[in-house]
Formats: C-alpha cells, sequence, structure tokens
DNA sequence: CAGAATCCCCATAGATACTG
DNA sequence: CAGTATCTATGGGGATTCTG
C-alpha cells in the first residue's frame, strides 16, 4: 500500500506549501475559523511581524491555498480564509501533529531507540 | 477527530525534521532500502553534492531518524539505514506524497477553484 | 486597520578543491 | 570511498518606520 517510490518521489510539492516558519500554523488557524480578519490573525500568532504575517498570507494566497478578500470600506477590512482545496492539506498537517505529539512524549521520557 | 487545535501545534516538531531541500528524498531511499552505502546515496540522488550528503546525513543522524555505521576497512565503508523512529515518519511522507500527485493533476487539468 | 518600504543579519546551500 | 575545508551567493526572516 504504501508506494513510496523513491524514483517518483512528489513529497516536495506539499513541502513547499507547509514550508515557511510561519504557515503550518496560520494554515491551523484558518482551519479552526475561517474567515479570519488580518489582524485576527496577528493576535492568534503574537510573535510573527506584520511584514511576515503580509507575506505568508500573500504566499498562500498565490498557491490558492487561502482566499483573500477585501472589503471597500474604512477602516480596511480584509479576511482570510482557508479555500476548499487548501483543506485537502488538513491530513498532512494531522500526521505531523500527531507524530509531533508522539515525538514529544519521547524526548520527554527518553526512550531507548 | 481532527483536533487540530492552533494553540497547541505540534506540526513544526516533524517540519523540522523533513525540511532541508534533500532530506525527503533521502528518507524515500531508506524508507525503500536499508543500509545503503554513502556512494549509493550520491548515485540515487545524482544532483546533491557530497557536502549537502553528508550535512543533511548527519542531521538526521542526529536526531536518530537514520544510523550510521561505519566498517573499519579499507577502502572505508559506511552505511546508512532508518531507524524504527525514522520509520514512524512514513505516514507524513506518505499522506505528502499523495497530496503531491492529486496536486500535480490538478495543475494540469487547472480545475477551477 | 492592513499593509508597504527599508535596512540588515545570518543560515542554507552551491561550487570547488583537497585527503586519510 | 567517504568524506573535510573554503569561499561565496541567495534569500528567508527580523526590526523599524511610514501611510491610505
Amino acid at each position: 500500500m504504501t508506494n513510496l517510490n523513491p524514483e517518483f518521489c512528489e513529497v516536495n510539492e506539499s513541502l513547499e506549501i507547509l514550508v515557511g516558519k510561519w504557515k503550518p500554523i496560520i494554515l491551523l488557524n484558518l482551519l479552526a475559523e475561517s474567515p479570519m480578519r488580518f489582524s485576527e490573525l496577528k493576535r492568534a500568532i503574537p510573535k510573527i511581524t506584520q511584514k511576515m504575517l503580509t507575506k505568508q498570507l500573500r504566499e498562500l494566497e498565490s498557491q490558492e491555498i487561502i482566499m483573500r478578500k477585501v472589503y471597500a470600506q474604512v477602516p480596511p477590512r480584509v479576511e482570510y480564509s482557508i479555500t476548499e482545496y487548501g483543506q485537502t492539506l488538513r491530513p498532512i498537517l494531522n500526521a505531523m501533529h500527531q507524530w509531533g505529539l508522539k515525538h514529544k512524549e519521547r524526548s520527554i521520557t527518553k526512550l531507548p531507540v
């Protein structure tokens, strides 16, 4: 069932989307709640700078993983939401999250290899 | 079932291991065949430089994802193999690979969002 | 509110040459 | 065979300031 042929590796396709210091946490937020405003995301991820938040959102948008909706009003209102396509990343994020939990356990209990 | 709480994100744990330009392809090779010699890996991944191969292998080794075994002989023989722990990454790599295949289909057929 | 514009640092990764 | 050792370039990411 696991036909992971190294000659035919498509792992990088999704990796390229996920790589970026803040992308996983942005995606987790938008998977949990869409849409979210720029300021809501900023508040949810306090340590990110505005520049980085903007940049990572733009990248995800250009890959059609998220959508950006601008409301023509003052003050500006911009909402981000996950696309249907973006939702297909959920199994990957889930697998990674689950692995991360196990990994933490392991490093705490320091199981022998 | 999908308890992907953004407040409690463990996605980066595995991401940190997978990130590195050559790590996924190295892991796929060692998941398909272990052990492999340094030169076999080099041949399997022609575009990688020796320096990068060494570096990425060392990093994976320090994370206990792979094992390095040196044979005291001339010429030197060094074998790399995936650890049991490293094998737990397979579901993630599989999910990513599957996603990559779908992604390729999508970008070829240019489905509307 | 939601950014754009600058300036800056450093880690990643490539090329090349050398070696026990 | 399986690496080191250098040198260098690129760009990811951070801090700060400014703006429609």
